[in-house]
DNA sequence: CGCTTGACCGGAA
DNA sequence: ATTCCGGCCAAGC
């Protein structure tokens, strides 16, 4: 059995995963890449600083190859933007068409429109990374 | 098969 | 808010 067969799977496992956390958001909410590939852990035998560095990529990599049913207008960068390439403005029209709102600079509030994950319990159950909890600001 | 480009991100100027 | 860089992968010529 050679490793590179097992790479492949687990890049198709990656991708599995980020389609079934993005068939998830709700209409009229988004979601970063990077935040999506957050909740996917890190393959056996990848170093993990280089999954860290790349993991976000991956996402774009599969919302580029993602099935039909997949809401790939909802995933969009950690700026709040729509990244640029052929499409964004077909992007732009179907996240509007949810009632999302631009600001001057293009940028979706991500603190109003931002989808807050799938949830811990779900994650558990998917055997999924848990983001840690915000930090409560005592001093706020 | 090698080379280039890319739906990313965080940190540093 | 802008630009550049390292990360050294994945997909498309």
């Amino acid at each position: 059995m050679s490793d590179l067969e097992l790479r492949d799977e687990q890049r198709d496992d990656f991708y599995q995963t980020v389609w079934m956390i993005a068939r998830m958001i709700p209409k009229g909410a988004v979601c970063t890449y990077g935040q999506i590939a957050g909740y996917i852990p890190c393959p056996q035998g990848i170093d993990p600083d280089d999954y860290k560095a790349y993991r976000a990529r991956w996402v774009g990599s599969a919302m580029a190859a993602s099935p039909g049913d997949v809401p790939w207008q909802r995933v969009i960068n950690s700026q709040g933007k729509i990244s640029i390439r052929d499409g964004a403005a077909r992007q732009q029209a179907l996240l509007k068409a949810e009632e999302i709102f631009f600001d001057e600079w293009q940028r979706i509030d991500l603190k109003k429109f931002g989808w807050n994950g799938p949830g811990s319990e779900w994650l558990r159950e998917h055997h999924l990374v848990v983001p840690d909890e915000p930090e409560q600001l005592s001093f706020l």
